[in-house]
DNA sequence: GCCGTTTTCGGCCCGACTGTTTTCAGTCG
């Protein structure tokens, strides 16, 4: 066989990938062929931009929202960009109109972007990075450049040490401060945490409250219960008697495990949470212990803010409600509120005649009595929406009495094996029988291996099962199958390979010993050289390694690595459609959730797409030892975001269903 | 800048907290 050179297939390793920070903040540059010269994800982090650079330009921050709210839109537009353009209906998407749909096809159709370039002129790049300042926003990240000429963190940190802060109007002694420690704090720190790691100490903390005399109730809620892929800060909130509130949250404070009290008040405390707090038995968390002992090895070193606001027992729901969010699902509950006339918020559902002008606590006293958060969905006409789906995504249409329902979203235990791990044949840590028991352990009926192929090296270093060893692994996992046959035992291994894509898009290994195989999950690792090719390259490349016969599931579609590097560019839209019509010919093309939480790649956004198109979903860990296979929790998880019912996921079939539609 | 079955103009979710003020702007979620 003909092997790439070696430079091609590098894996760029993600734990030790050296992210390095460009500011990013520029306009894409036009493809020399087109149209489309600017790609839909291109724009779609433009108008994101735009709307900071907007705001530091002292825009109406109406227009802000308006940029914010087209990004949004045109990132979750199914169809084709181009074909949209085109065919002149880019106005039919909601939230965008005249204004910025002419800007979407000019960069579309000419390369160019009308206005921009000289708001991107006019905005001194360092003051993009000064926003993320904890308490430093757009007005004043402008006063300070118009006043002191502050234009980067640098320049920001002298102007702090030299005391020219505080004088000014507006700001203060504190603030000099404060915007010391947040730079500090902002070197120092991500800002968000995978979702495993943020769901550790959300529930840890979670579990400490829940314990505490007097709480009658305690709930994670914010980005955590959300399960979205990275978790800001933690949010939790409490229900108790107003007489408790004061000794809960001096009990809060003596917890172990905090950093810093960054404030607190007579409703809401706000930490640092650090490894400490980790300690103790998992107790009720819904991560299963053993997933949290191995969590727990992986995060020690981490750190998480955490905010927990204790209210009534009576004003519970709607404070979880509103703490959970997306901000986006809170404003369309809000507009659903007012179309009743009433008023929502983190203290109630107030009827407005009966409110008159009282605000806050006070208008809350007239709330209508909600014992529960489907309480609150039901007054407003709707079912309750489980919190994964609250991003105003369609839920708020679905759950509507006369919308078309929600789905029946799966769960862990719909799992019954799944087809991408890995042995110590390739780089995995455990043998056969060793991940077999593993799964079986977890009530699985198969185990699909899945060790890399020939080609991938990884500094040099020879990771894949050659051609030859093929066959002998085919040996092993028959004999395994024929002993727990003849025992009795419901259960297989399935001999798959994770077969490179090469960047052409044809797949590593003969074609014959594919066809031995009985799955093959195809993969990109040579993430270098997809990186550096365009969007349209790579969709054309990752179209043709579905088409080829012998892939089953597309495996870890973009690469990514969250808060490591972004995926290579590609029309995940696009390559979905064309699997969508290779299933509808009778071919089964799976689409990979990877659910290692370093990955969670298919991204949930996409999911939803995914089942309107029959095109299945495989949930895999991806892993390289016994404790890897847990991971696929957090798969489930990504899955229940992306609407996903059991019968759209492909490994929830048992394990004969599973043989029987592989063709064994 | 977007939107509209009371509107093509005049709205656009809403409240807490902080630090700066002495009645409030900016930030955050």
């Amino acid at each position: 066989m003909v092997l790439e050179p070696q430079g091609q297939n590098q894996v760029e390793w993600p734990l030790v990938d050296n992210v390095v920070k460009s500011t990013g903040w520029s306009l894409p540059k036009a493809r020399s062929e087109g149209p489309p010269f600017i790609t839909k994800s291109q724009i779609v982090k433009v108008l994101e931009q735009v709307g900071v650079l907007l705001e530091l330009d002292g825009a109406n921050q109406f227009r802000v929202i308006a940029y914010q709210n087209a990004s949004r839109a045109l990132a979750s537009l199914e169809e084709d960009l181009l074909t949209v353009v085109s065919e002149e209906r880019i106005t039919d998407v909601k939230g965008i109109g005249k204004g910025l749909g002419g800007l979407i096809s000019e960069a579309v159709l000419e390369g160019t972007w009308g206005e921009l370039p000289s708001l991107y002129e006019r905005v001194p790049p360092g003051l993009m990075e000064i926003v993320g300042i904890p308490g430093l926003g757009p007005k004043r990240a402008r006063t300070l450049h118009e006043e002191l000429g502050v234009d980067s963190i640098e320049s920001l940190k002298a102007a702090c040490e030299m005391g020219h802060i505080a004088p000014l109007s507006g700001f203060g002694q504190k603030s000099q401060q404060k915007y010391l420690e947040g730079i500090d704090l902002l070197r120092r720190y991500q800002g968000r945490s995978r979702m495993d790691v943020g769901l550790l100490y959300g529930q840890a903390l979670e579990d400490r409250v829940s314990e505490i005399e007097g709480v009658v109730r305690a709930e994670l809620a914010g980005s955590a219960r959300r399960r979205r892929e990275t978790i800001g800060d933690l949010d939790i909130v409490v229900g108790a008697q107003p007489d408790d509130h004061d000794s809960i949250i001096e009990a809060i404070l003596a917890f172990p495990g905090i950093a810093e009290v960054k404030g607190h008040g007579e409703s809401k405390v706000s930490l640092i949470l650090e490894a400490d707090m980790l300690g103790g038995s998992p107790g009720s968390s819904s991560i299963d212990v053993q997933l949290a002992e191995t969590l727990k090895e992986r995060s020690s070193d981490a750190t998480i803010d955490a905010q927990v606001r204790i209210v009534s027992p009576e004003t519970f729901p709607f404070t979880l409600a509103y703490f959970t969010g997306s901000k986006e699902h809170n404003i369309r509950m809000r507009q659903a509120a007012i179309d009743r006339d009433l008023r929502l918020n983190e203290f109630g559902l107030i009827p407005e005649g009966a409110a008159g002008g009282a605000i806050g606590l006070e208008a809350a006293k007239h709330t209508l009595e909600c014992s529960d958060e489907a309480d609150i969905y039901r007054h407003l006409g709707m079912s309750w929406i489980p919190p994964e789906m609250r991003e105003d995504m369609g839920e708020i249409e679905a759950a509507s009495d006369s919308g078309s329902g929600l789905p029946i979203l799966i769960e862990p235990s719909d799992i019954k094996g799944t087809l991408h791990n890995h042995t110590v044949a390739s780089d995995g840590t455990a043998t056969l029988e060793e991940m077999a028991a593993a799964a079986m352990n977890l009530g699985w009926e198969f185990l699909g291996i899945a060790d890399h192929s020939e080609i991938l090296n990884i500094g040099g270093r020879q990771i894949g099962v050659s051609a030859s060893d093929v066959a002998g692994q085919a040996e092993s996992i028959r004999a395994l199958n024929e002993g727990w046959r003849d025992a009795g035992t419901d259960f297989r291994l399935l001999h798959g390979s994770e077969c490179d894509i090469l960047v052409d898009g044809s797949l590593d290994y003969p074609e014959e010993v594919r066809n031995s195989l009985s799955h093959v999950v195809g993969s990109v690792h040579a993430l270098g050289s997809w990186r550096a090719r365009d969007e349209i390259a790579n969709t054309e490349a990752l179209i043709t390694a579905v088409e080829d016969p012998t892939l089953t599931v597309l495996g870890h579609p973009t690469g990514r690595i969250l808060q490591g590097r972004e995926g290579f560019p590609v029309d995940m839209h696009a390559v979905l459609r064309r699997m969508g019509e290779l299933n509808a010919e009778g071919e089964l093309k799976a689409v990979e959730i990877n659910a290692s939480p370093y990955r969670l790649d298919l991204d949930w956004r996409l999911c939803k797409y995914a089942k309107e198109l029959g095109v299945p979903v495989c949930i895999n860990p991806d892993a390289h030892d016994t404790e890897g296979l847990r991971d696929f929790w957090f798969g489930v998880q990504v899955a229940r975001k992306g609407w996903l019912s059991p019968a759209d996921v492909l490994n929830t079939r048992s394990g004969a269903e599973m043989e029987s539609l592989l063709g064994l």
